[in-house]
DNA sequence: TAAAATAAGTCAATATGGCTGACATATTCT
DNA sequence: AGAATATGTCAGCCATATTGACTTATTTTA
């Protein structure tokens, strides 16, 4: 942070007074889960954001580099789908990995209307440089908790997704129920 | 999705080849793990999102008012340190706050620079509102998984966050290690 | 007590990544 | 032949982030 008083909060919270309780008949711990969401993830996606950064670019490029890796071959459609976003949206930032050849587009054989997207191998290199820093993540916090398995958790963290975007999660993951 | 084509991907997936295998290399369940990451998070903050729309606010009022609303008397710089931007960027959403009476500024009595801020009624109402829905989201899925209690959830999601982040945390949650 | 540091606020410029609406083009389906 | 589909593009708008340069009030410190 540029603009920041790198003192303790705690510290200072010594010397004012709590004014009100917060949170005021909610689960404490369900309102602290949702601190540990917003926390979580963006401290997830800083180590990708810095090497995106050094590229040029951003979380929507992270994004496209993301599904398109793990799909290699979808339709610019399917990709707006699962992003949920216009293709207008789309279009300047699959722009910039297709000029700068992280992305191939190949027309599809049998309806020549459809593109078909792949990563280069300049792309897989990038892909793999993004995604290494977050599967270390997860792989240290594994080790660190008693969780054990990561199977509980994904449990809980697919119950917590609409039923449209489970459709699309499970076609991606080739998962079952 | 406004433009949008409604047919289930898996159904278009029958017809192409899948070109490459994706992800080489790396642990499936990790890699899954990692969009379960991007969906549920997207997911979560959708609900708040709908309401804040209703009242002309962003994703960025709803953090304003959270923060508030559990630590009530937090000064501007503590904000700003919690959120980690800047206070320019923070100061048109707290300005909308402010000017709409959701957030109460008061000059602190021993040191008249410092201005703590506190969620009026109205204020407190809107925070309650936003958090329900999330609150809401957890028990359900709680209830889903087998998960059983959080609290192995919330050990796991803890240790994804960076140190600077967990003691700001843990200041706001009043936890101990 | 004068100078330095701190807390808050402001102005201006810039970038990213969403959005809508209106079209254009090529291709395939009916 | 005409409708529907897949992709792409232009133009403009909005929210939210950034940096840098200042101002004002207040407190701390040398």
């Amino acid at each position: 942070m540029s603009q920041d008083n790198s003192e303790t909060l705690s510290k200072k919270y010594e010397t004012h007074q709590i004014r009100e309780m917060s949170s005021l008949g909610l689960p404490q711990e369900l309102v602290e889960a949702v601190e540990l969401m917003f926390f979580a993830y963006r401290d997830f996606v800083s180590d990708p954001d810095t090497i995106l950064e050094s590229h040029g670019f951003g979380r929507a490029h992270h994004r496209v580099l993301h599904f398109v890796g793990r799909r290699p071959g979808m339709s610019v459609s399917e990709l707006l789908h699962i992003l949920s976003i216009t293709k207008q949206s789309l279009s300047r930032v699959l722009k910039d990995l297709i000029e700068e050849k992280y992305i191939i587009q190949e027309t599809d054989e049998h309806d020549r209307r459809i593109k078909r997207l792949l990563l280069s191998p300049k792309g897989q290199k990038l892909h793999r440089n993004l995604i290494d820093p977050q599967i270390r993540r997860f792989q240290e916090s594994l080790a660190k908790s008693e969780i054990g398995t990561l199977e509980k958790w994904q449990e809980f963290m697919l119950h917590l997704i609409n039923m449209e975007t489970k459709i699309d999660f499970m076609d991606d993951t080739g998962m079952d129920k």
